[in-house]
RNA sequence: GCCGAAGUGGCGGAAUUGGUAGACGCGCACGACUCAAAAUCGUGUAUCGCAAGAUGUGAGAGUUCGAUUCUCUCCUUCGGCACCA
């Protein structure tokens, strides 16, 4: 008689659950404790979840069905002789767990105490073999300080800074977004429509490192739609920047600054390059070169030049005030007035400096110089060693106009080429085009209602009335607005302006119209309706000339087609470069244009604040003196401090404003009053490193220690959900890839290979939620099924990136499944070998479920497993060595059974130690083949029957076989086959 | 619109250097056990057909002795991007 005993999930499940703990059974090998048990003499395998944000409400079944993929994973490594890390954690902050604290009138910090003992209750159940003593939660001060360090970092290479550009803002969620939150122009996380908002944020420079981002893509061993997914999103597309003159013809008067003269700086240059343009250019050498007197050398030029309404004025530094004195003067109008590095007040960052001796208190009319200038464009060069910072702001407030921030080619514009100036001077128009070869077709140009040059040349723009009542209705309309309406093309002519095609010196008129993009490009595209859908349906709706530039071989009568034609082919209509191939003519025309070739990417930059409390607080302080001064690196971190009401204001500011023991700290240089940034950090901070806290989770002294990193880097496997495609998994990159520049990790990639889930549905087919009544926990099904139960069943459900919907009834197979290996264990043979048959399925099956295993196949190595204890039951039992071979196999998918069938089986005699160190079997090649094989034999390719021969039957002995079996003979007669296919071991096929 | 992935029984799915399509599981049917039920075990289960046989992997064509697998055209579903010049 068998002994009945019966399978108790529950008291097994616990058992182990408690030992394992104990035993330190799953404990991560440190690599620097050199000799012994240590890691280092061993392969590692770091195996990765995404991990959870601890919602208040739960697991449900669907989150562990990773967290199973990656146990699976790591305890096969860790069969196989690696040293394992396999680490969990909480991705504790941001909105969602700060919404969940507001809608429960509890802290947020309390809060996520609360669910992260909930969430770890629910997965400790499950039976993972997570190493919690490398846990980690973002929201620690310990961990954060890290995250803070990174962005000092950031900061320190200039790729964190502030911006004042208009960003996307949830009125909602009550905060500015990154364009990753966005999801057809709403907001992610809320679905509410985002408004554009100029406002002050932290910007990072992620677009710095698109080229890198994109490129090393091609290495990484991830899904093919996720790599393709970050393609789109970065968005790489080569082309050509063109600029197009416009039409007008200026006199420009160029004046020089201190100590320098018509022949110096970059004068002589500037002069020739608007020569060239067909402008009249006067560079006045003024009287005396150190300009003692500004008043003198305004009456100087006034004597030797007639202003006019076609004048632009330029001065270089000092000659910016002579400008000023002589438009205090004049009594007619000029066009414009350009100020490089200009200045207004007497300040200079070398007081040493002769020219302070005869400097007096200058003094103008600025509304008088307003009124006489129609158009103001002032530069400042970023890196000016002469005038203060600011300086060019305090010009703006007096004067208006535009200011530009900009890189001079030699410090206080003093190149002997400054093509910044140039480009500043001129009234061009600068496309982007990556069809540059239709360039001929260019029949008109459009700017985005965005575009600065509306404003600038508002003068010289005749219905500008209109024209700035459709750029107010265009930056009203959201995004969605604008586009929804898809096709319906609308714009206004700029009456009075005309460009010049550089290619054939065509007039061209130039339109404003939205569906120009401001972001993308230059903010400016030159149309080719024949050869552009989008131009070819505005021409045709504002009746513009469609003139074909390619296309030799096609039908000419474009207008026939009702379309674009946005192909390639040879040219026509282009000069001399009709009947040149488009893909050559791109770089030839560019350079006939005087372009230059560009790459663009749609990427943007992060906008990297957020203006809700629950984040890691960036670290910065802003000294009225000093302006932005990061935090010193050793007063990190920068803890958040404790409120009252954490609620969002919604007026652009972060609840940390209001904490004035906070924000008020003195200044780190000067020791000033100052204020802290109060915006704080995005959810995607933390998560963006955290791969790296888990190798080395509790130093204080560097973000992490570097022998251990070289040891662990990179991530081997990294699982989770698709949804992190264009977030999370570009923002760890771009992190992970600027930390290796400088130098704190030793690999340009983060996460090696990638898997996604698929999602577990509802058994309604829909995704579980609340909302439908639809969710299951894996709690109840852990007490009424099992552990082990669950795990196989939804491994088993089908393949692991493949979505697949709940059911209870599949659930209960796998526990058949289960059962049926506890039954086995009570059959054991313990003499006696098992057949040929089986020895060679045994290994068959270790064959498959190993690699398998590697692949992420579960459902096959389960349905191996499946089809193994099938057999043997068929067969009334197993032997014992056997048997052993199977419970490893087993073990990774229902540790608890396998662990108590291996060590404490219900007919006694164990084996020693833990089934989850034991070495995982290896399977003998020459036991996969058996002696003999089914041989199909077909008849004119159609299966008519199979026989049973010895393996490596020779074709003629096979031949002979099929023509003598009674089913082969009615269909081949008594013909001679004509051909014979004989593939040995699998089939053979009669041609008669 | 562009890009990517995929379409196989009642259901989840398996099989591709081109070689027996439907493994494994669910469901269903019948049988055993039982007073009965559940559980378990056994048998069967692509479609049409009594059978012989024919048909069959989204549709249509092609290559081949032979196609779920390769080529072309088209359809559908899912995912990403989307007026990105």
């Amino acid at each position: 008689m068998e002994k009945k005993s019966k399978y108790d999930h529950k008291k097994i499940e616990a058992k182990w659950q408690k030992k394992w703990v104990k035993d330190k059974t799953y404990e991560t090998k440190d690599p620097s404790t050199g000799s012994g048990r240590a890691g280092s003499k061993k392969p590692k395998a770091y195996v990765l979840d995404m991990f959870p944000y601890p919602s208040g409400d739960g697991l449900h079944v669907g989150h562990p069905k990773g967290y199973i993929a990656t146990d699976i994973y790591s305890r096969f490594k860790r069969m196989n002789g690696f040293n394992v890390l396999h680490p969990m954690g909480w991705d504790a902050f941001g909105l969602p767990a700060e919404n969940y604290a507001i809608k429960n009138k509890i802290n947020p910090e309390v809060a996520v105490k609360k669910n992260v003992k909930r969430f770890r209750e629910q997965i400790d159940k499950i039976g993972f073999d997570y190493d919690w003593s490398h846990e980690i939660n973002t929201t620690d001060p310990k961990y954060y300080k890290w995250t803070q360090w990174i962005f000092l970092q950031l900061y320190k290479k200039g790729l964190a800074h502030e911006s004042w550009e208009p960003i996307n803002w949830c009125p909602s969620c009550k905060t500015g977004l990154a364009n990753e939150d966005l999801e057809n122009g709403k907001c992610e996380r809320c679905g509410s429509e985002v408004e554009k908002k100029p406002m002050r944020q932290w910007i990072l420079k992620i677009t710095d490192y698109a080229e890198r981002l994109l490129s090393d893509l091609d290495a990484l061993n991830w899904p093919e739609s996720v790599k393709e997914s970050q393609r789109n999103w970065i968005g790489k597309s080569e082309g050509s920047e063109i600029s197009f003159p416009i039409k007008t013809k200026y006199k420009y008067v160029l004046l020089h600054g201190w100590r320098s003269s018509s022949k110096t700086c970059f004068f002589p240059w500037l002069k020739k390059e608007l020569e060239a343009e067909g402008h009249e250019v006067i560079a006045l050498d003024m009287p005396h070169p150190l300009l003692p007197d500004v008043v003198e050398q305004a009456d100087y030029v006034l004597s030797k030049v007639k202003f006019d309404e076609n004048t632009i004025l330029l001065g270089h530094s000092l000659g910016s005030v002579v400008s000023y004195r002589i438009l205090e003067k004049l009594k007619t109008p000029i066009h414009k007035l350009i100020l490089v590095a200009g200045l207004i007040e007497p300040k200079f960052r070398d007081h040493d400096r002769l020219l302070a001796k005869y400097l007096m208190s200058w003094k103008f009319d600025f509304e008088k110089i307003k009124k006489t200038v129609g158009e103001i464009v002032i530069l400042e060069d970023n890196n000016d060693v002469i005038i203060p910072d600011g300086e060019s702001n305090v010009i703006k407030q007096a004067l208006g106009g535009y200011n530009y921030r900009l890189e001079a080619e030699k410090a206080h514009f003093c190149g002997t080429v400054e093509p910044l100036v140039l480009e500043h001077s001129l009234d061009k128009i600068k496309v982007f085009t990556t069809r540059a070869d239709t360039l001929f077709g260019a029949t008109y140009l459009v700017v985005a209602p965005e575009h600065p040059i509306i404003e600038r040349l508002s003068p010289q723009i005749d219905n500008i009335k209109e024209v700035r009542k459709y750029v107010a209705k265009a930056s009203k309309r959201t995004e969605i607005e604008r586009t929804a309406e898809g096709k319906d093309k609308t714009g206004v002519k700029l009456e009075g302006l005309t460009a010049i095609n550089p290619v054939n010196n065509k007039e061209i008129p130039i339109w404003v119209a939205d569906y120009v993009l401001p972001d993308y490009g230059t903010g400016a595209i030159m149309a080719v309706p024949a050869h552009d859908e989008r131009d070819y349906q505005f021409a045709k709706k504002f009746n513009l000339p469609v003139i074909q530039v390619i296309g030799e071989d096609l039908p000419t009568r474009l207008e026939n087609w009702g379309q674009a034609y946005a192909g390639y082919g040879k040219l026509i209509n282009s000069g001399n470069f009709t009947g040149m191939e488009s893909t050559k003519a791109k770089g030839a025309i560019t350079k006939l244009a005087r372009g230059q070739m560009v790459t663009k990417y749609k990427l943007r930059d992060w906008v990297f604040s957020r203006q809700r409390y629950w984040g890691e607080p960036i670290p910065i302080i802003h000294c009225p003196k000093c302006g932005v001064v990061p935090v010193p690196e050793k007063e990190l971190p920068v803890v958040l401090p404790k409120v009252k009401s954490y609620e969002p204001t919604g007026t652009g500011e972060s609840p940390l404003a209001a904490i004035s023991k906070w924000v008020n700290v003195k200044c780190p240089i000067c020791g000033e009053k100052a204020k802290r940034e109060t915006n704080t950090m995005p959810q995607w901070a933390g998560s963006s490193w955290y791969h790296l806290r888990y190798i080395d989770p509790k130093n204080n002294k560097a973000l992490v220690d570097k022998k251990k990193e070289k040891y662990w880097s990179p991530v081997d496997v990294y699982v989770g959900g698709t949804e992190h495609a264009t977030r999370h998994l570009i923002y760890a990159r771009f992190w992970h890839k600027f930390l290796f520049d400088i130098g704190a990790v030793s690999q340009t990639e983060p996460y090696a290979r990638l898997k996604n889930q698929g999602m577990i549905l509802g058994a309604d087919n829909r995704k579980m939620s609340k909302r439908w009544g639809n969710v299951i926990n894996p709690d109840d099904i852990v007490r009424d099924f099992g552990a082990d139960t669950l795990r196989v069943y939804e491994m088993f459900m089908g393949p692991f990136e493949q979505g697949a919907s709940w059911s209870t009834d599949n659930l209960m197979g796998a526990r058949r499944f289960v059962e049926k290996v506890w039954r086995l264990s009570q059959r054991l043979r313990t003499a006696g070998s098992s057949s040929k048959a089986l020895e060679v399925l045994l290994h068959k099956t270790i064959k498959q479920v190993t690699s398998d295993i590697d692949n992420f196949n579960y459902n096959t190595a389960i349905s191996a497993l499946m089809i193994l204890t099938n057999e043997w039951e068929k067969v009334g039992g197993v032997t014992k060595e056997d048997w052993l071979i199977f419970l490893k196999l087993f073990a990774p998918f229902a540790p608890h059974l396998a662990e108590e069938l291996w060590s404490n089986p219900p007919a006694g005699g164990g084996q020693k130690g833990s089934i989850h160190l034991a070495k995982w079997p290896e399977f003998d090649e020459k036991k996969l083949v058996s002696d003999t094989v089914t041989l199909v034999i077909q008849v004119n390719g159609k299966t008519r029957e199979s026989i049973i021969v010895d393996r490596d039957t020779s074709q003629e002995e096979a031949v002979k076989m099929a023509l003598n079996n009674d089913i082969i003979k009615k269909w081949v007669g008594e013909v001679v086959p004509k051909k014979i296919i004989y593939v040995p071991n699998r089939l053979l096929n009669l041609v008669v």
